[in-house]
Formats: structure tokens, C-alpha cells, sequence
DNA sequence: CCCCTATCCTGAGGGC
DNA sequence: TGCCCTCAGGATAGGG
């Protein structure tokens, strides 16, 4: 479940790696993770292209191409992508190698298979809903926008499942969810629109606070994410509440409760979260 | 229209 | 010790 601070970490690792270098050869692709084009389009158009552009927006990873073409993977819950030396051998469930001009290869995998790769022009992927409407990027100017704000005003669910809607906050996953709620005091079941605008600021306020953190410890480490070089993350043990469900709250001791909020497993202090 | 649930997939971990 | 069952979840499709 890489969330936005690992996939920005991953960012941040691959772009030196990778700008400037050209896709000699594509070494192996499961079509199985590929959402467009076809297996066949993209081994014929991948191979000469040289990557100019590597950003972050929500969860997917845009390699820009200098065909105008964008190489967009999304991580899902166990995808990982990393530069590794070529010979050294490819984990299971590795979909993607690619051969670099400088000789190394950038590997994608995903043991679950939840991931998806695409390649074409962003207006086209956005058109065919490869790339979906995204909301707010919460390390972005103007954070928490009114847009935002109004969100969670108008709507009746959780405040966590507004928290998780892509299309209102982009990058936000179960664990930063849980994290911000408790750093904010408001209970991730909470209706949005029963939220005071004091809880609602102070939740839209800890969502960058944690991701801010959680990327200065390079993304929380837990199964199968790793950082751009395959190195695990340290983010795991400063976790607050996300997995800690049955022991003691951080900040009053008492015992941290597990219950399942918009289909998600989350953990919350009855006591602090009100 | 809105919200919830099932689905995909594999590996880890618990129970017996 | 080993096997089997359950669970984890991002995004999406479909049902109520």
C-alpha cells in the first residue's frame, strides 16, 4: 500500500537515475499489468525513447517521454519500482525491465498484481480513464483548497472515506488516513458533515504534517514496499495508531481500538478521538 | 445520486 | 513441523 510519501520517495530516488537515459530494450513485460496500450504497441514504441520528466501526482509515477508519450505505473498495494544493476536477477513477480542507456534497469513489480502500467499522451490516458480526476495534492500550495473543505462539509460519509476519495485528495491511503485523524483528534468514523470547521481544519491540517514526516523516513516499511533502490523504508515505527489496534494510545494509554470504517481496517483511541 | 460491498491477487501469519 | 484458512487493501464495477 504505497501511499503518497512512498511513492514520493521512490520519485525521488528514481529521477536522477533516470532522466537524461534512453530505453535501450524491453527486457521482459507481463501483459497481464499493462492497461494500454497492447503488449505489442508499447515494445515497439518504448525501445529509443529518452525519459525527460519524472513526477508524482497522487499515487501514479509519470516517466514523461520525449515522444510526448508518458510511461504512467500506479503501485497498487505490492508494486514496487526500483533501478537495479542488470545482472543482477529479477525477484518474482517482476513485470517490467527496461534497459537504460547508462545500462541498468528500471523493474516494476507487484506480487498481487493490484498495479497497472499504461503508456500514451496524458490527454489520451486521461480520456480513456487510465489516469482518473484527481483532487488535491496535499503537499501542494494552497492546501487544504475551499474545494476541499467543502467536501467534507457536503458529504455524509465518514470523514475517512472522504479522506480516501482520490478525486477529492489525492495521495491519501488507509494509513495516513488513520494517522491524520488521530494526530487530529477526530474519530475516522465521524460523518464529514457533523465535523465543527475547528476538527475539520485541524484534519485537513495533519494530513501533510504526517506525509511530511512519513517522507523524511523515507516511507513507512511494511511488506512488500520498497524504496527506488529496493531498500526497505523506516517509517513503520513512528506510526501512531495505523496496526498498533489492541495496545496503548500513544498519548492518553488507553487501549487502541480496531474496527472496520468505509470497508477499511482502521485504528482509533476512544478516549482522544471523540 | 450516493454509498456500500464484492472483486482482483499473493504472501504472511495464526491456529490446530 | 506443517498445512490450511483468513486477512490485508487501491481502485473499480455493480447493486441497493
Amino acid at each position: 500500500m504505497p501511499e503518497l510519501p512512498e511513492v514520493e520517495t521512490i520519485v525521488r530516488d528514481l529521477r536522477p537515475h533516470l532522466l537524461g537515459q534512453r530505453i535501450a530494450q524491453v527486457v521482459h513485460l507481463n501483459p497481464q499489468v499493462l492497461r494500454h496500450p497492447g503488449p505489442a504497441e508499447l515494445l515497439s514504441s518504448l525501445p529509443g525513447q529518452l525519459a525527460v520528466g519524472m513526477t508524482r501526482r497522487g499515487k501514479f509515477i509519470h516517466l514523461r517521454l520525449d515522444s510526448g508519450q508518458t510511461l504512467v505505473v500506479h503501485l497498487g498495494m505490492s508494486g514496487s519500482l526500483i533501478v537495479a544493476a542488470a545482472d543482477l536477477p529479477a525477484l518474482p513477480h517482476t513485470h517490467l525491465r527496461l534497459r537504460l542507456s547508462s545500462g541498468v534497469e528500471l523493474r516494476y513489480r507487484d506480487p498481487r498484481r493490484f498495479g497497472r502500467v499504461a503508456l500514451g499522451e496524458e490527454v489520451v490516458l486521461r480520456g480513456l480513464g487510465v489516469v482518473p480526476v484527481l483532487g488535491d495534492e496535499p503537499l501542494g500550495r494552497g492546501f487544504p483548497s475551499p474545494g476541499v473543505h467543502a467536501a467534507l462539509r457536503r458529504s455524509a460519509r465518514p470523514v475517512k472515506a472522504v479522506l480516501l476519495d482520490q478525486a477529492v485528495i489525492a495521495g491519501c491511503g488507509n494509513i495516513y488516513a488513520d494517522e491524520a485523524c488521530f494526530l487530529a483528534r477526530v474519530r475516522p468514523s465521524r460523518p464529514a458533515l457533523r465535523l465543527s470547521a475547528r476538527e475539520r481544519t485541524r484534519v485537513l491540517a495533519a494530513l501533510p504534517i504526517v506525509m511530511r514526516e512519513a517522507i523524511r523516513r523515507r516511507g513507512t516499511s511494511f511488506s512488500d514496499y520498497r524504496d527506488g533502490f529496493g531498500a526497505k523504508g523506516e517509517a513503520f515505527e513512528a506510526l501512531l495508531v495505523y496496526g498498533r489496534g489492541g495496545s496503548g494510545c500513544v498519548r492518553c494509554g488507553s487501549t487502541l481500538r480496531q474496527a472496520t470504517v468505509a470497508g477499511r481496517t482502521t485504528v482509533f483511541c476512544v478516549r482522544c478521538q471523540q
